[in-house]
DNA sequence: TTCCTGTAATGGTACTACCATAGTCGCCGC
DNA sequence: GCGGCGACTATGGTAGTACCATTACAGGAA
């Protein structure tokens, strides 16, 4: 009983907070590693000095940090989770529908974190990648190009794309960037697959764009990923142009 | 009592997730207002038809995700907060010290960052705002120059000179990730105040930094933070080059 | 062997009681 | 009349118990 780790005991009035930290403390020092079992919720309960409801309500705190995982039934309990972007990607994503952000300050901030990535993607990304990108674009014209859209599909493949391209500039913050925003930003995106026009013009650029980077052409490239922001910007100002003129922008984009 | 909003009835098994998951609806789609009191927890047990406990783990998760403040006492009860950045930065900063991001991932990152709010803040910045930062730099050599340093305000005040140049971004985003980078990954970046040699280096290429925004010189602002990150680079691999250990080449990420 | 059932461990929930805290209000003394 | 102090009360914080639901596992039956 008390030859592991012994916790120390609550102190009362932040007896949660105490606890969840010496748990997490623990986790992080490495006394539990990922796939291990923290001890029973009762077995806990003992070790803290408290009752039980403090300790759901601490390993309640870790598992919304997403640092356990809990099962129930027999052989049960929580077990320490492997480090992932999903819920920092999430807070992101929350943050997002909280605040009502400007969707140009999102645009803006997105486009840059796109042209980086495919900066790198250029010159990190191994010839298969690169490949697999380009068919990946082309799969998703003749995606587009079928009788009866499937908008569920193309938002998928969208995101699936730039998930592919994050991953090749080989940097696991850019992927966890391009999770986050793509949780808490798709639906304007999606603006561009909406029209038949737009549409064609996003997919055959998306086509472009893999193409020079599959050449290794970093400026071409950066070119088309800008376009691509100019289509959308465009496309946004249009749907919201119906009652709003005064403040659309000169970004222009004449085809 | 079925005046108010009558939530449903939580369904047993996943309660807790129920509960919350309708609180945070009320919250998102306007029911409650930010400074708003929900109902006290011994009412929402009558209202959703649960135990407290039930409510009280609920509760925990949203006071977790940032969406309400708890307050003891006679009046007291769960607050509507305003959506905040550091919750969504504090996730972050937890996922970089679970994952031992490599050093040089971090230093590609953040310097693609610091490129892009620069190049906006020269843009976007008011006259005040960049004089006011440059003056700020100015302060900062006064500060390495006295006898006793002072390491914990050395260390707020290139903090302080990052977030004042954050927000003269005009983009909250950028704001929120440089907050987040701070947390996550500030120790690493102090690195470069620890030795006389480097410290006079960077914080005059601050004030180059600061001065070149002030006048508007976009591209030899964007080359001296360039030369702030080759100081970093040059500066870490220095401190590696003696004490390697092999296995300790995961930088310091703690906190 | 295979399948089924009982059993035990564990999380999920309900309920009660009590403590700690912090506003509120009214009583008391001046 | 005024000010301060103390009781009151609503509310979150914690302890403890009991019971239910789920799941893995062992041991027996076919």
């Amino acid at each position: 009983m008390s030859d592991k780790p012994v916790f120390k005991q609550a102190q009362p009035g932040r007896a949660v907070e105490d606890v969840s930290l010496q748990i997490e403390a623990a986790i992080m020092g490495g006394m539990f590693l990922p796939g291990d079992k923290l001890p029973s919720e009762r077995e806990l309960q003992v070790q803290f000095g408290t009752g039980r409801g403090v300790i759901r309500e601490a390993l309640r705190i870790l598992k919304q940090k997403d640092l356990v995982e809990v099962k129930k039934g027999s052989r049960g309990g929580a077990f320490v989770k492997e480090a992932d972007v999903a819920n920092a990607s999430a807070s992101l994503s929350l943050f997002l529908k909280q605040k009502k952000i400007d969707p140009e300050q999102l645009i803006v901030f997105r486009e840059s974190i796109d042209k980086t990535i495919t900066m790198l993607a250029v010159a990190q990304g191994s010839a298969e990648e690169k490949n697999r990108l380009y068919e990946k674009s082309l799969e998703f014209k003749a995606l587009i190009s079928e009788e009866n859209l499937n908008m569920d599909l193309i938002g998928e493949t969208d995101r699936m794309l730039n998930t592919l391209l994050a991953k090749m500039s080989k940097n696991p913050l850019f992927v966890w960037i391009m999770q986050a925003i793509q949780l808490g930003f798709s639906s304007y995106d999606y603006a561009l697959y909406e029209e038949d026009h737009y549409r064609r013009l996003t997919v055959n650029n998306w086509i472009d764009t893999a193409r020079e980077i599959k050449n290794g052409e970093i400026m071409k490239a950066l070119s088309y990923v800008g376009y691509h922001y100019s289509l959308l910007r465009k496309c946004i100002n249009e749907k919201n142009g119906e009652s709003i003129d005064k403040e659309t922008r000169c970004l222009t984009i004449e085809e």
